[in-house]
DNA sequence: TATGTATTTAACCAATCAGTTATTTAACCG
DNA sequence: CGGTTAAATAACTGATTGGTTAAATACATA
């Protein structure tokens, strides 16, 4: 049990890095639901499950409330939010990369000379912006 | 017990988890450099940073060449766009979220509240889909 | 060949992690 | 009250992490 000092990204990330806790992330994305519940498709007892719900809430990727003897568990978009803004920063480095990706495949094809049936078609004009748009 | 070869997605998350790893991604973002260079805004011995990097080119998230002495290292957007893509999955729920409270600012302030003790009243239902824009 | 420079590897350490079983707390029900 | 259910906590364990210092490696140069 650790009194944070590590930072809110990093704990979020950290939380991220592992397979259950995505797993845990991708059933609360489609609701609100109990310990019990998300513990089912897992190997591992209850207080592992409950370690990692420990572990997300901490990074404030979920909440929980009460429901009679249930903690329902709810999922907190904001820290993946953090997570994403932060990872706006690097964006442009891969959908540079792909741009240069579109290029190549764009020189390529403009030189395939013995395709027999196609007429080497042009590729679409390469937008300049691609994937998500600002 | 989860032992053995972690998933990909797993160790980039697990890399970004690191201050001192996401610094090093910063620098990198500007251009490849040698590791001393990357070593020297941090307070750690060369070997720390090593095995810094050395995290950071298993979780695919830079290579290393070689120029005499020197390994410079080179930043791989591509893992990036992995746990982006991961993210997207998500994006609809911060995006929704972020909808509602502006929904319920708005409603706040079109009711120009004068008595301090009333509720917030349950969210009204939004029609538009926001967020980014496309 | 010897020497300096850049970096990695080895060996070690304390703290944290991810799991276990056993116990405890909390809320409901008859 | 006693019993059941849901979940958290305690105590333990082995593996991993993030750092250290000291030694080894790889390359360039004199």
């Amino acid at each position: 049990m650790q009194t944070a000092p590590t930072d809110r990204l990093s704990a979020t990330f950290q939380a991220l890095a592992d397979p259950t806790r995505r797993a845990i992330l991708a059933r609360l994305a489609l609701g609100e639901t109990s310990v019990s519940e998300l513990a089912k498709p897992f190997e591992m007892s209850m207080p592992a499950v409950s370690k990692h719900l420990k572990v997300l809430e901490h990074a404030g990727l979920i909440t929980r409330s009460r429901d009679a003897q249930m903690r329902p568990c709810k999922i907190e978009a904001a820290a993946l939010k953090q997570a994403d803004d932060w990872l706006e920063e690097y964006r442009r480095l891969w959908e540079q990369r792909l741009d240069r990706l579109e290029d190549y495949l764009q020189t390529v094809q403009a030189k395939a000379p013995r395709d027999k049936e196609t007429k080497a078609k042009p590729i679409k004009a390469k937008e300049k912006t691609r994937g998500r748009e600002k």
